[in-house]
RNA sequence: GGCGCCAUGGUGUAAUUGGUUAACACGCCGCCCUCUCAAGGCGGAGAGUUCGGGUUCGAUCCCCGAUGGCGCUACCA
């Protein structure tokens, strides 16, 4: 091939896109970039009762999210705009005209009952269900006096007497007897040109190379190449994409929870694990050792032979592992930036616009704290709840910290470690603390968990947490704060623990 | 029912043109670190490649069949 290839992505703006656009999408881009290719992006908009303009601009959003900036298309426009299909109806209008006037496809006045009964009847013969091609044999003049008289009729192609067989990249050759096919609708009755009609010819106008998509079109090619053939055009080559599952094998959807591109932006998971995680589903670079991969790093391995042609399940697991991975790596001012409405939403911080310096770095120490404990920023909040307040009688109600509590020893160690707390006035540094615990552990004799537990469950409410050395900065620092919710020092604490 | 696609540990992927102790990662288990949790480091278990036939000196890999899963079977996309 000597010219550079086309590829497109085409979503209808029905609904938000979901993995399993964005992984197309995203096997779209990086082949075009691979090999310096060109990305369109396309609008399948001619389902007008379901194609909305928010869905759009969603759709744009998201893709912008991911880093997958389009060549041509809404925005950017190009040579062969317009690259939205509902603006488009003109061309497949002229495209129909000759397809009618060249004898290769047929008026169809076939009605809804008919078509039903036809159905009926093949399941019932255990016959393939295609179409009858009833109308086919309609001449030209009456067909066109019936539909000059205003008999409502649907444009169909003939499905040529040969087999239809394309090449797959993902699978090789694919072959469908003719027989198989039904005579594809192009035109409702309506006037309205059908999905597999317009996919073809704006596929064809736009010159694209390569139509890489979900493996649930790939029943529909053969009716494609068929419109190809019609219309004398080279075929493209294909690449269909296999289906992503659920963890019970079963297709992908929203009844397996989130699986919206935008969700996994508000759960705060960073663009770049999604993107690598969504690029390991299905594709393995050589040799297959390594699982970390920048947007950069995927477009100089990837190669669309390398594809898998089997279905691929979703994982969670995984997912989170790559999202702790980038957020641990990610730039802290950016982290912190797409943290802060988490706990401005929390009612825990100010909005971001209108924190002053020392609240934002303070926050950037809190965050540092607890970043490697979670998955997705949403699940900060919860993690460093404990720092902006707890429930006393609760946490003393606690299960595991009744036990931890009722013993002897922990007694001692707690009234012990009040009395060091009561006696001093003044920021708790963790030098001081220290220096207390080590008295406390010498008056007590208690050591290990029976000495760090009951102050650990005093101060946060919880036996577990981070160190404590990051933790009391953070606390006495955050205590001189003006905050939503007051950050109760050591002192406070202390004192609130023994008051209930 | 018809047609099509797919099939390697629980999950995602590897395995020069058929020859490997079937590899890596997630997860799981254990150990180390540590007051604890998370992170991190180290180690381990887990598949003989869905099943049955071929072809071959030799099949994860090629062919056939079965089984199972999924998709399509619309005047939806």
């Amino acid at each position: 091939m000597t010219s550079k290839p086309r590829v497109r992505f085409a979503p209808s703006p029905t609904g938000y896109l979901h993995v399993g656009g964005a992984r197309t999408a995203l096997y779209n881009w990086l082949f075009a970039r691979h090999l310096g290719g060109v990305f369109v992006l396309r609008i399948e908009d001619t389902d007008l009762d379901r194609s909305e303009a928010r869905h759009e601009a969603a759709l744009i959003e998201d893709l912008q999210w991911l880093g997958l900036e389009w060549d041509e298309g809404p925005g950017v426009e190009g040579p062969h705009a317009p690259y939205r299909q509902s603006e488009r109806l003109g061309i497949y209008r002229e495209h129909t005209e000759r397809l009618l006037r060249e004898g290769q496809a047929y008026r169809c006045f076939c009605t809804g009952e008919q078509l039903e009964a036809e159905r009926a009847s093949a399941a019932a013969d255990h016959r393939p269900q295609v179409y009858s091609g009833r109308c086919r044999g309609i001449a030209e003049p009456e067909s066109a006096r019936r539909a000059e008289a205003g008999e409502a009729f649907a444009v169909r192609l003939k499905i040529p007497d040969h087999p239809l067989r394309f090449h797959d990249l993902v699978r090789g050759e694919v072959e469908f007897p003719n027989e198989t096919v039904s005579d594809p609708i192009l035109v409702r009755s309506s006037g309205m040109p059908v999905y597999n009609y317009v996919v073809t010819v704006d596929d064809a106008l736009m010159e694209i190379t390569h139509v890489i998509r979900g493996d649930d079109h790939i029943s529909n090619t053969p009716k494609q190449v068929a419109i190809y053939e019609a219309f004398g055009w080279k075929l493209p080559e294909f690449a269909h994409l296999s289906t992503i599952l659920g963890s019970d094998r079963e297709k992908l959807s929203k009844r397996h929870g989130a699986t919206a591109v935008a969700s996994f932006r508000e759960m705060g998971i960073l663009p770049e694990a999604l993107v690598n995680y969504l690029a390991l589903l299905g594709w393995g670079a050589e040799g297959g050792t390594r699982e970390i991969f920048s947007l950069e790093e995927l477009t100089r391995e990837f190669r669309l032979e390398r594809v898998t042609a089997s279905p691929a399940v979703f994982d969670w697991e995984k997912l989170h592992w790559l999202s702790r991975h980038y957020l641990k790596q990610a730039e802290p001012a950016r982290v912190e930036e797409l943290a802060w409405p988490h706990f401005a939403g929390a009612g825990l911080l100010p909005v971001l616009e209108t924190a002053g310096p020392d609240v934002k770095a303070w926050f950037a120490k809190l965050l540092a704290l607890f970043l490697p404990a979670v998955s997705q920023l949403d699940e900060l909040p919860k993690k460093a709840g404990f720092i902006f307040g707890f429930d006393v009688g609760a946490a003393r109600a606690n299960e595991e910290n009744a036990a931890v509590l009722a013993t002897e020893s922990a007694q001692k160690v707690l009234s012990a470690f009040a009395a060091k707390v009561g006696a001093q006035d003044g920021t708790v540094t963790p030098e001081q603390f220290k220096a207390w615990m080590n008295e406390v552990k010498a008056e007590t004799g208690a050591k290990g968990k029976g000495l760090f537990h009951p102050v650990r469950i005093a101060l946060t409410g919880s036996h577990s947490g981070p160190e404590f050395d990051k933790l009391i900065p953070i606390v006495e620092e955050g205590s001189r704060l003006t905050l939503p919710v007051h950050v109760a020092s050591v002192r406070e604490r202390v004192e609130r623990f023994f008051a209930e």
